[in-house]
DNA sequence: TTGTAGGCGTTATCAA
DNA sequence: TTGATAACGCCTACAA
């Protein structure tokens, strides 16, 4: 019952045949000016909004994208959670629905859904999601797909990210510029693009200042926080000057031992993470290469609608990360 | 390009006509045994997917549900995190799409959006979304809803929610079996059906032991944990056996302020929680009444089917709370 | 039990 | 610049 006003009674009301009332609706030219405002005035009179289902049908779009995450549990992962937040903001903004896939468990009936029953204009793969077996064969279909994190193999498909390298080589060169020489990582999982970037950054930081890559001190982890913290004594053991962590969960997991073990942080060691999550854990004081999640989102949006309207999209985009001091390697430095 | 097969390939394949392919498809009765079969085979080998725009359009569902979450903020926000995690689950158990509305910045927009386009069967309204504006106007609106935690006022929207008053009473009884007498209680916003319920059932434990309930005791919290930390001077001030805190973030709160400052727990004072999202802090054992999340959202999906297809669907629907020990009002007493 | 035909609301083609 | 008319894919009376 919603709304039982249809193009027909604005066309009605307006004088005119469905099609001007279509074409005047929708930007088309080739309407009188005058012609025009009618309709639009009668759509506004008469409160009438399209019928998706049937623009759809006919060829049009469904005004609605996809954002795939996979199996990845929502729930404590902070990073897919503010995917989720600013990506729902960006369709928001560009008054497209956003239909969440989480679904796991029925492989290929997920992605027939989506392919399938024209739900849906293109989706938004996150990064979380990558290498699960039925979102690799959704990236195989051919429907208009943005990948928000790179793709370890697929470089055919649009990536939009965080610049990874220029991330982890300023942070680490932030660290250096604290005075740290012995410097260890704790590294993400050697499957993630984002990842082996941020160690790539790592590795490059140190060779502007000529300065070796201590190898044993490059640990690796899993982006998970309790892994971090069980893996601590062993990294603390080898007593660097200062850990970056690939992210702001392992990171945190570092902080939380060191808390529990007298560690002094950044007095005996300075720690530094990834994301920008932190301020989620205010107990834990953590400088970082903040996410523009916003950005991030609005992008990913444009460039899949962009896609959808057929336009080109540049196959990388990256974005640049935001340095927060929060003063766990130092107390910021004079510039 | 996604799916070119059409009910007509299946009806031709089949050699039958669409409409009797239909009625196969749609589980109709009047269709001879092995006719239906025969369709069946050839859907399957034709991979043949309906279109739902096209369903919809006839008339049909389409099999796209909304889960409204007004604009709260997911990023740490567990509980609401969990609410999204739990209906994406069930929604794709039942094969229905889920359309995230987190929107907020066009009210009326927004609210059209759902009820015009027909791109949705019904809404789901998270209790963290309720008092927005936008909201009680889609409550106003003829369409489908069930609300996921009760509302102040509309008793007449049906709804799914934990048994707060219960939750209550056992998580107070807990603690007065634990032989804590003086009994704070950090209560939630006085907006907040659950937060009221969780505040009767409090008293009502304390009611069945004949303990007097000392108002001094009773603090007013507004479900952040951050905020609980910032009033927990004034709370422990009060000098407390236990405290009751409405849920775990404000829990946590009085957690850390506890740890920070040297007041054990649970030998100087017991502190418990609701809603069991605490396992996200490792470093932070609360004893808590965890909310049935797969059960709450698998629940409120079936009731919103229900209703969507024209069922009865009970005004209120309440789920078992599971206590769960932590050990933060001391060791599990034996039974 | 099955098939025919009409319609759901919109857009696109092709004349006028 | 405008208006018929035909799809789009499906469902469902109604008829057979």
């Amino acid at each position: 019952m919603p709304n039982d006003v249809t193009l027909d009674d604005v066309a009605r009301r307006s004088g005119v045949s469905p099609a001007t009332a279509s074409r005047a609706l929708n930007g088309r030219r080739g309407v009188r000016d005058d012609v025009r405002e009618r309709v639009l005035a009668a759509a506004g009179a008469l409160k009438y909004r399209p019928n998706r289902a049937a623009q759809n049908l006919a060829g049009g779009r469904t005004s609605v994208i996809g954002l795939v995450l996979g199996s990845d549990e929502l729930v404590g992962n902070a990073y897919a959670t503010s995917i989720v937040q600013s990506v729902a903001a960006a369709a928001s903004v560009h008054d497209e629905g956003l239909m969440l896939i989480l679904d796991s468990h029925k492989p290929a009936v997920a992605v027939q859904n989506l392919l399938s029953d024209g739900i849906v204009d293109g989706v938004i793969v996150s990064v979380v999601a990558i290498g699960e077996q039925w979102v690799e064969e959704l990236l195989d279909a051919n429907m208009p797909t943005v990948l928000l994190g790179a793709h370890p193999r697929r470089t055919d498909v649009p990536v939009v990210d965080v610049d990874n390298l220029t991330a982890g080589r300023v942070l680490t060169a932030e660290v250096l510029a604290h005075g740290h020489r012995r410097v260890a990582m704790l590294a993400g999982p050697k499957s993630r693009v984002d990842a082996n970037q941020r160690l790539r950054g790592f590795r490059a930081a140190h060779e502007e200042l000529n300065i070796a890559v201590d190898e044993s001190l490059i640990f690796q982890g899993d982006f998970n926080g309790q892994t971090a913290y069980e893996r601590a004594s062993e990294i603390f053991a080898a007593s660097p000057d200062a850990i970056v962590a690939c992210n702001d969960e392992m990171a945190i997991g570092l902080l939380r031992y060191a808390k529990e073990h007298g560690i002094a942080v950044p007095a005996d060691v300075g720690i530094v993470g990834f994301d920008g999550i932190a301020p989620r854990y205010p107990e834990y004081e953590v400088t970082t290469m903040a996410q523009p999640f916003d950005r991030l989102g609005s992008t990913a949006v444009k460039s899949l609608l962009d896609l959808i309207r057929g336009d080109d999209v540049p196959p990388e985009q990256l974005l640049g990360p935001q340095l927060i001091e929060r003063g766990s390697i130092g107390s910021p430095l004079e510039i």
